[in-house]
DNA sequence: ACCATTTGACCAAC
DNA sequence: GTTGGTCAAATGGT
């Protein structure tokens, strides 16, 4: 396939995804204004944005109707498959094998005890790996269609206590990345950007015995995160019941709101945490001090999975 | 009926 | 020829 025509793929399919995002958008401020505004025969709000849905629905009709013999119809490779799927029925578009395989190098690789992130992600596949005892696990973000490129593998890697391996790729332009944010912070953007920024955090798993402390590294801490970290990890060495599991600090990112002291506003960006991960000597997470673990953090921050 | 997951097919990259 | 990433029909769950 040439690059004019992956291009020229590329920039349809962000055309329909941000023609989709702007339709939704009309779609909610139609909701908002729903009080109707005319009066001495002008024009309402309510009607402004009925024609800007009907605008996005055409135009999103004219590209969906010419977007496979436009986008798939000029270039070899890509034509090979649409002459394969001249043998199926009409209507019927098989793509399978149709793609470029990603290179590795905008990925970004996290080991966690758990698959979870807050971001909505669906399975389109899993495959078995060579010399990898479980299958690796194909994930993309449920608002694909609406332009949002992120995808992520998940390949667990150990079973007792259950460690994944979760290679992102690409970012969420969608508006879940807001979501997932919201999930772990507080509304309060001041308040939020203290939990994330500058306070060390703990995740409690309970049903697998395992603590994960995280801290953001990147921002200026009011309060030193790093040293207030250390101290709760030697809390938790000096007790016999916490083993470190993750020797090597994991490096991931959140999208969370950052203070920009240039614009003196608030602006969400991906930041790096840094991550230990400590599994519980006990068989049992009821021997734990749970008011000794509420001494290292205020209990508002503790999260369960 | 709708939506998510499973799974075999497909093929680019190696 | 083999491996890994993606697609989409089939299947399952609600």
């Amino acid at each position: 396939m040439s690059i004019l025509s992956e291009t020229l793929i590329t920039k349809r399919k962000r055309l329909i995804g941000e023609l989709v995002k702007g339709k939704k958008i009309a779609a909610q401020l139609q909701t908002l204004l729903h009080k109707p505004l005319k009066n001495n025969g002008s024009v309402s709000a309510e009607d402004l944005t009925a024609k800007i849905l009907r605008s996005f629905t055409e135009t999103l009709s004219v590209l969906s109707s010419n977007e496979t013999s436009q986008i798939y119809g000029g270039d070899t490779a890509v034509s090979a498959c649409s002459e394969e799927s001249e043998n199926k029925p009409a209507g019927v578009k098989d793509l399978r094998g149709c793609y470029k395989r990603r290179r590795t190098s905008d990925s970004r690789k996290t080991v966690s005890p758990t698959m979870e992130d807050g971001y909505a992600w669906r399975k389109y596949g899993q495959k078995n790996i060579l010399n990898k005892e479980y299958p690796r696990c194909y994930y993309r973000c449920t608002h694909k269609y609406e332009g949002c490129k992120a995808t992520k593998q998940v390949q667990r890697i150990k079973e007792d206590p259950i460690l994944y391996q979760i290679t992102y790729f690409d970012h969420h332009t969608c508006t879940d990345a807001m979501t997932a944010t919201q999930i772990i912070v507080d509304s309060d953007p001041v308040k939020s950007l203290n939990l994330f920024s500058f306070e060390s955090k703990i995740l409690l798993n309970p049903s697998r015995s395992m603590i994960k402390i995280s801290s953001s590294a990147k921002e200026e801490p009011k309060q030193d995160a790093h040293s207030e970290m250390s101290d709760i990890k030697s809390s938790l060495e000096d007790s016999n019941l916490w083993q470190e599991i993750v020797p090597v600090k994991q490096k991931s990112f959140v999208h969370a709101p950052v203070w920009d002291p240039k614009t003196r506003s608030y602006d969400h960006h991906d930041q790096e945490v840094v991550s230990s991960f400590y599994s519980c000597t006990s068989n049992s997470m009821n021997e734990l001090d749970m008011e000794g673990i509420n001494q290292w953090c205020d209990i508002e921050n503790i999260h369960f999975d």
